[in-house]
DNA sequence: CGGATGCGCTACCCAAAGGTTGCACATCCC
DNA sequence: GGGATGTGCAACCTTTGGGTAGCGCATCCG
């Protein structure tokens, strides 16, 4: 059933999945060419079904896929709304952090220049 | 010396350098009260300093923070630009991956239709 | 019904990541 | 000069992550 919890997916989960080049290349079938089962996608990829499953649970906790079960496989659809709000928080954090960088800068000229 | 390895830094990296929690402390860290040593930042940080250099290379690798030598100390800095492109390139693939998405999504619809 | 196809799960393997200790070397400062 | 402080580096340990193989079970379909 892969778990597919529901409303637990952290910013943090989606780094993690993305730090993966194979992960990012799954999500990227999944997107070009539609919802895939696991063993289709190992079909495109130089991996097992079973790693491919693995993979797929990765994104699923970082809410970037959803299972669906048709008859006797299982389809994962792509979700890109976790990735949206992540580049948002990492954007945030940048800018927050920006903020103290600046400040720190100010107080250091002030200092020479006094 | 840390290799300080000009413009090799690859989004990728970056993303590999955020997932890890302590990592961003680490950056968080440095933002909040400006340069430090992997001795000082070791000293907020439940882990040792060699482990603390560990991440730092890291970090650097991926361009997100740069050593300066100060006499038998080493400064790092925080840059955030490698970050902010970061979320630039992530936004411009959940974009493209949403085209292509509603691409299939309006074929099927069309498939339904006829 | 019975073979083929697809999934789930477990055990297992190997490499890499994160962490520690220990020590040699440079630098500061009395 | 010489102790204190800070860094760099290498060896080593342990956990985790990515990957495979094997098997049992459900489902489809001739």
């Amino acid at each position: 059933m892969t778990r597919t919890s529901e409303g637990e997916q952290a910013p943090e989960d989606v780094l993690v999945a993305l730090a993966d080049p194979i992960r990012r290349e799954v999500l990227a079938v999944l997107a070009r060419e539609g919802d895939a089962t696991s063993t289709s996608l190992a079909a495109s990829l130089p991996i097992t079904r079973q790693a491919v499953a693995k993979h797929l649970a990765v994104l699923d906790r970082a809410g970037l896929v959803r299972a669906h079960r048709a008859g006797r496989e299982v389809l994962y659809e792509a979700d890109l709304q976790p990735l949206r709000r992540t580049t948002r928080w990492m954007d945030t954090l940048a800018t927050q952090w920006e903020h103290h960088l600046n400040a720190i800068k100010d107080l250091a000229e002030g200092a020479t220049g006094s």
